[in-house]
DNA sequence: TGCGTCTATGCCCTTCAGTACAATGTATTA
DNA sequence: TAATACATTGTACTGAAGGGCATAGACGCA
């Protein structure tokens, strides 16, 4: 496996040298941005903390190509994790974790997978669990009409236009909104957007 | 490594075994669920497709020990992923995946890691915070201020909530209100919500 | 110093959202 | 058959949202 490494750091090279057994440094993102070919499932590393953020968020997006990109930090924190992972990193851990850390991202990101932290994981998942045990059941329990105002609501037309596009009239919308707002427990439709948005 | 399969599939089990090289088959997870021994960090796939739902989660939820599981179905989607993750999986795929993304599923988990795919994971990052709000170009050019009513405007505060929170008047607010819905394109803070959310 | 931008505010107006207090009809079920 | 849930609609009201028009101070810049 060929090792990219974008980083100014020459002992971090040194460590994904031992690591991989080979291991080719690019200085700057900025410089390479341009000659650097990256192939669909070719795999780089970058080193965000001495890069610049916003060639490296545009590297994570697939701007300079489809590559995969793990990036690598000597402070890594989950609000940085969640950053970068959500525009399109493939991992991102310590830069300077053991070997078998190390390959395990390597061989996980190379065949299509991502790598994450366990702890991170979990955050992410306890906030989404909080939100699909919440609202699931009470989607659940709206009747038919309710669910299509809903739906309706969701694409942020106004009462009238649900009128109209039910069929119905908008005192009739209204009054099925009264009754979604009872079972979800909000005051509006905005409070209602909000709570199923998140 | 010792495989644990729960499935009715013997097609899928077999296809285990071919990967792995042994695989046990537990054909139905009510059936085991208190003879079955889970030990800590043991690593359990269950095929969701013919399993009992509440049971699988229950089973990923760790209520039958603190076992890692692996979720397999044949007709994967998002949404699924995410529903078994936030309960507690720790990976979830096509149950007919290739040997070589099945063993690095194994080997990611079984070391104390989770296996996701990609587009999944920007979906959780997205749920879990500020990841695509900081940087949009169309926040860029809102002003200081039009970027506060903003960010109250995401936690669904009234015009008059706002006006108390920045300590202005609340015809203030709408004025902040009405170029950045200019700057949108949007005409009312339904219409802006939405477009934030998206 | 005049011009533009950002910020802030007042008064008044229209429209929309939501509710209180109703009624009516159609199913389904006990 | 009576009770219940659901869907439908009306009138009238309150309050929030949004905008029109106008004013005014602060600040930077040519």
């Amino acid at each position: 496996m060929d090792i990219r490494l974008i980083s100014a750091s020459n002992s971090l090279q040194q460590h994904l040298q031992m690591v991989f057994g080979n291991c080719t440094q690019y200085p700057s993102l900025w410089d390479v941005s341009g000659a650097l070919r990256l192939q669909e499932s070719e795999l780089v590393w970058v080193d965000a903390d001495n890069q610049d953020e916003d060639l490296v968020q545009r590297l994570c997006r697939g701007d300079f190509g489809r590559a995969r990109v793990v990036v690598l930090s000597s402070s890594p924190t989950d609000v940085a994790a969640v950053k970068w992972l959500g525009m399109g990193a493939a991992g991102y851990l310590h830069a300077f974790a053991v070997a078998e850390t190390l390959q395990q991202v390597a061989s996980a990101v190379a065949s299509g997978g991502i790598w994450i932290g366990v702890n991170l994981m979990q955050q992410l998942c306890a906030r989404f669990g909080q939100v699909a045990k919440t609202d699931s059941p009470l989607l659940a329990q709206l009747t038919e009409r309710e669910r299509e105002v809903v739906s309706h609501l969701r694409d942020g037309k106004s009462n009238k236009q649900i009128a109209r596009d039910m069929d119905i009239a908008e005192r009739t919308v209204k009054a099925h909104l009264t009754a979604i707002f009872g079972k979800f427990g909000v005051p509006d439709r905005v409070q209602l957007l909000l709570r199923l948005a998140s």
